[in-house]
DNA sequence: TTGACGGGTAGGGAATTCCCTACCTAATGT
DNA sequence: ACATTAGGTAGGGAATTCCCTACCCGTCAA
């Protein structure tokens, strides 16, 4: 088991969402996703920025769990690894319902919880 | 229409995530999901640091769509908007063949893309 | 063995984040 | 009118982020 339980384990949480903050760690995601496992270089090729800072990139998703190298010779090939995606979606489902009423319109009515005696 | 298409309009996007990438900020959308609306002073109670830091992390959420607040006298009420959580809905779909793959413990094959010729 | 290549680490600088203490405004109650 | 309350804004400091240029190490090819 990863997290025994229920989303618990609050520091590799906020390390997900944390790496997720950026867009170049995103693209990297949908690159791995899209165009499947790749060395770092053929990664580099597609941003703007210098290869260092994109391993500085890949270190933070390696240690969100986002990512795995394996090497080969002298390259290091970067897969996705998505189960920490599974954990956000998990985190993201108590939500579920309250963008699924807002939707519907009759939200207004519905999400006045509880203790809600405004004046 | 919010964002006509798919996930495109990536300042939005990026204002999301990049909201979601604080834990009290998460915490804040925690407790208006559980507890319903609330004024600011309610918030504030439940953390740590002083109102004017949670003041700016409510302008964040603000910013990013994920609440918003109406004023009853004095007091500010904030409610959770969770529509630009769909979008992260939205956006971890693709991903989501990937951890379930790898949950049944075939991925190991099947994710072996089309250019997986790495010596 | 020597050189070239793939890629990580060091160190530093600019920008951003996150917190703080003051202060300001609008609404309320006396 | 005046003090109080709710909460935002100003400005600043420490820490973090994100980028850079150098440099280092391991692997492969001459």
């Amino acid at each position: 088991m990863t997290t025994t339980g229920a989303g618990a384990d609050t520091a590799a949480e906020d390390r997900v969402f944390a790496a997720l903050a950026n867009g170049t760690r995103r693209e990297v995601l949908r690159l791995l996703r899209e165009e499947g496992p790749q060395p770092v270089q053929a990664l580099a090729g597609r941003f703007d920025i210098r290869r260092p800072s994109l391993s500085e990139h890949l270190k933070v998703l390696r240690e969100a769990g986002l990512v795995s190298e394996q090497r080969y010779g002298r390259q290091r090939i970067y897969r996705l690894e998505a189960a920490p995606l599974a954990e956000v979606q998990d985190w993201l489902h108590p939500y579920e319902r309250f963008w699924r009423q807002r939707l519907r319109g009759l939200g207004e009515l519905l999400d006045r919880m509880p203790d809600d005696d405004w004046p």
